[in-house]
DNA sequence: AATGAATGAGCATTCATTCAT
DNA sequence: TATGAATGAATGCTCATTCAT
């Protein structure tokens, strides 16, 4: 379909985390694919070797980049105020720049294949690790582990579930097209737009919570 | 396989939760189910009509039985602090008790499919309905849609992000079985057992950290 | 195609024979066998498990029968003459009756799996041991490696090699059909037909020669 | 993978040679041919026009090497044990110089395609002729045309089987390699080397043999 | 209610070949 | 000559479903 300026392996790529993300791994077929890409179907094997070889890149990627956005939290010495704000910023940015791709890397459902499954491992080790040098930086204590893992996993529970949902919705809304009617209105509220202005909103509203959040956690017992 | 006590039907229901749960709609095939659940796989058109069939079931199933987990959330004239927490034990409670359930019901790429759409987009719209009539009493403005939607996220985003975490480790632990070496410890942490004393623990926190948050986002502008 | 009176697994198998005996087991595709067979695609897999399935059971199957073929090979305490004029003629009636049996369980190049090679080597460790015994009782010394060998190869070299040519002229000029002149007669020669008539005459001179020639092996030295 | 001083046609042209003899036509892919003889995939279509015209090429090798064989076979005037003896010879030179060549060229299975089944037919119709005028000044009726067909079949019967079943039996133990146990012994047999000394052997009992039963075949009837 | 054989559309992948460089 | 990316027609096999019993 489309013949932009990128190159076959870039367009296969693409076009594979669209599809991936909307209808998940097995849910796509190699041609599917290939059209969306505008390539023959051989080229997917040719530079993937195969449905998984696309999936396992996508999976890199996805993770490579979430591991950039975590790791320039500010200057370790910042007030834990900056460096929350810092982190929900990056966070926000990274999820709005790769939609589909965070999409795949983080939802698509381990598939039984060794392989993938150390891929998945790997990463959720390192994401772990992180998390616990910058939990502890900011006062938590390492060695309580509930709250660690408790905060850990607040982080992106927050994001992704934000724009899993918002995903899933504009997805149900766009798929749907013009058969679906509106869906019944109950309250008086308006389909928010996602937009710059919005997501600015959505960093005060967050980092506020978040922060007023951690503190508690960290004061507590 | 298993034989066990359950009629036919509840037996594909069950084994069908367990594999969507762990591959995903489109990655299960018809024969895996029927084995699993130790019929016949003509016995899967027979009572459901068809793969779609069951996976209806559990989407109903599992948005019935959390709309009951957030419907009895304390008399609504009770403190704010008082609702909060009653509503996180629920959702606790739930995710406890249908661990699989709500990973299929609530993750499952909506197919695209109308009635699969038309399907979600109900349950979708009736949460919001409730969850808005649930803050406005805690003394959110209504009218502020913005907070309204970041609230309601927040809710579940904490939940679900949790359960899905703590589901894909243990899927890929699980399944990897001998051949994977545990995680190399870049943290003095132990693994963490996942039972009553742990969500004891996470139900105090995450009660504190959402009320604090809460409580900022309502008294901020 | 033919809906004959054989059930489907019995119509698949004989489909295979024949495609097999003439283009090799590479050279056939599995929609080919189930078009010739009258079934469908899917029930080659359900009955055989795929194509190699087929190809094993030919395999067993040519040697099964074969080795009945050099089983009953007259009393052992009959003549020398008798019993290589038994062993003669049950070589060939088991060709004429299993003729494109023979060609692939024999012919058919060794596929590189393990599995395979072993089910070769094991008729073929059989079939030595077999030789060897009806030899040594017919006066030669077991102990005489390289004349037991060379007798042992003659034995079927004779029959199979007859029967390969035969095959291989009546396919060249059945396949060619129409298209292919008759090929200029060089010499004084009419096509033979292959009869009974034709094959007691073949009986007659091949236990004539193989007799005179074994004996001359026996004495000599 | 190997680039020894052959020119490109000709590696291609041996590695074919190999491949074909060990997995037949169907069995072998171009880019086996192309990497095994350490060039680009399109010089095979460059050079050959396509797989197809690699096989032509082989088959012609074979058979015209073979002609050669059986062309020189004692002056016509010489007694028959001499001929027979030297025709013998020449033939298992014609064989151990040849192996896999002649096993390409003779039991590649017809492919159905006319220009193919004429070429083999061609070299067939040539055979005969030749064969027929060898056992004419042999002493063979040239009118008895099932003598005549049954001794011209005998000759290449016997040395063409043997290296057939040597050439498996090598291909099986070769490549089924450490994971095959070796066959149990089932009589005190040693496995025989295949070299001069062998050959030796193996050409004074073939004449020995072949001689006697040509005897008692033209002396009969 | 239950079974297992049967169906045909569809799956990822591979193939020999060609083309632009 | 030589290369490696590109092609499209297959290839073996699997799938959810249905049917006769």
């Amino acid at each position: 379909m489309k013949k932009s300026d990128e190159n076959p392996k870039e367009r296969i790529f693409n076009a594979a985390v669209v599809l991936f993300a909307h209808r998940g791994f097995a849910g796509v077929r190699t041609r599917e694919i290939a059209e969306k890409a505008g390539v023959n179907i051989a080229m997917l094997n040719y530079y993937f070797g195969g449905k998984l070889g696309v999936l396992r890149a996508i999976i890199n990627e996805s993770y490579e980049k979430f591991y950039q956005a975590i790791t320039d939290v500010a200057n370790k010495d910042a007030p834990r105020e900056e460096r929350v704000r810092c982190l929900v910023k990056n966070l926000i940015d990274f999820y709005r720049s790769n939609r589909e791709l965070a999409m795949v890397g983080f939802n698509t459902l381990p598939i039984d294949i060794p392989e993938m499954l150390d891929l998945k491992m790997k990463w959720i080790t390192e994401y772990r690790a992180r998390m616990n040098k910058f939990f502890s930086q900011l006062g938590l204590d390492i060695h309580d582990t509930v709250k660690m893992s408790f905060m850990r996993g607040m982080v992106c529970a927050i994001l992704s579930s934000h724009f899993n949902m918002r995903f899933i919705y504009e997805h149900i809304t766009q798929v749907a097209g013009g058969s679906k009617r509106q869906p019944k209105k109950t309250t008086p509220e308006v389909d928010l737009k996602y937009d710059d202005a919005y997501y600015k909103s959505f960093h005060e509203l967050l980092s506020t919570f978040y922060l007023n959040g951690l503190n508690s956690v960290i004061e507590k017992g």
